[in-house]
DNA sequence: GCGACAG
DNA sequence: ATCTTGTCGC
């Protein structure tokens, strides 16, 4: 499959968003997860460049193992339900560059839990063929019930058919929750269950936590680009 | 027409 | 997302 994310419309992502979803693969996730990791964008207010990355990290203990981190320049607007043709690029590349491959990717957005159910986790899943999954601090599309304010507690989130397409799950007490959803390959329940072995002392998991520090600095000129192991 | 609206 | 300091609450 060959996007032209350059002179892409709205229109035409539409379409594209409306064929991807059937190549969408909702299964429990099977097999150990060694290695997970997180992904993350940055820019500049008026700059026509980002600054992609990802980090791995080993699993279940979540320390950082090797980041991959690129700046591209991107044409595609920022427009609600969307993201991906503007972010999915650069991800690409820095996937690419990638040496050491996860068994789990977490991108910072959503999967399912969107109006055409191809969000950003989605859409990077079926490209690069793994699972993956989303994990959002605001919701995009959906409906449900404040959870408890426990940390730990979920509700599900479900479409306007009131089918399932993710959790809203509460990672520290009092603390507003986060919203996940699967990708590719994986499903809602695992997906869940990822995130919140993913979660330490902070609201965010650590891929994708870590993953914005990395990007961050790099954007800073206080890292390189290219692919580090540490 | 009004409200919602990932990063 | 980014622009930005201190401040209130657990």
């Amino acid at each position: 499959m060959t996007i032209d994310y350059n002179t892409l419309t709205v229109p035409q992502a539409t379409q594209l968003q409306k064929e991807m979803k059937d190549k969408i693969v909702l299964s429990p996730f099977t097999g150990k997860i060694n290695y997970v990791a997180g992904t993350d964008i940055s820019f500049d207010k008026f700059s026509t460049h980002v600054y992609a990355g990802i980090t791995v990290l080993s699993f279940p203990d979540l320390k950082p193992v090797a980041y991959s981190l690129i700046r591209k320049e991107v044409h595609f607007p920022y427009v609600p339900g969307y993201l991906a043709f503007r972010e999915v690029p650069a991800l690409l590349d820095a996937w690419e560059q990638l040496e050491l491959k996860p068994d789990v990717v977490v991108l910072d957005g959503h999967g399912i839990a969107h109006p055409r159910r191809m969000g950003i986790a989605s859409h990077f899943g079926v490209l690069i063929n793994r699972p993956t999954l989303g994990c959002a601090k605001k919701k995009l599309y959906g409906i449900y019930e404040e959870p408890a304010e426990n940390a730990g507690a979920w509700s599900v989130l479900y479409d306007k058919q009131q089918q399932p397409i993710g959790s809203v799950l509460r990672t520290k007490n009092k603390i507003k929750p986060v919203f996940v959803s699967p990708g590719h390959l994986t499903d809602i329940a695992d997906s869940r269950q990822i995130v919140e072995q993913c979660i330490t002392k902070y609201r965010l998991p650590e891929p994708t936590r870590l993953t914005h520090n990395f990007v961050n600095q790099f954007r800073l000129g206080a890292l390189e680009a290219g692919f580090h192991r540490l």
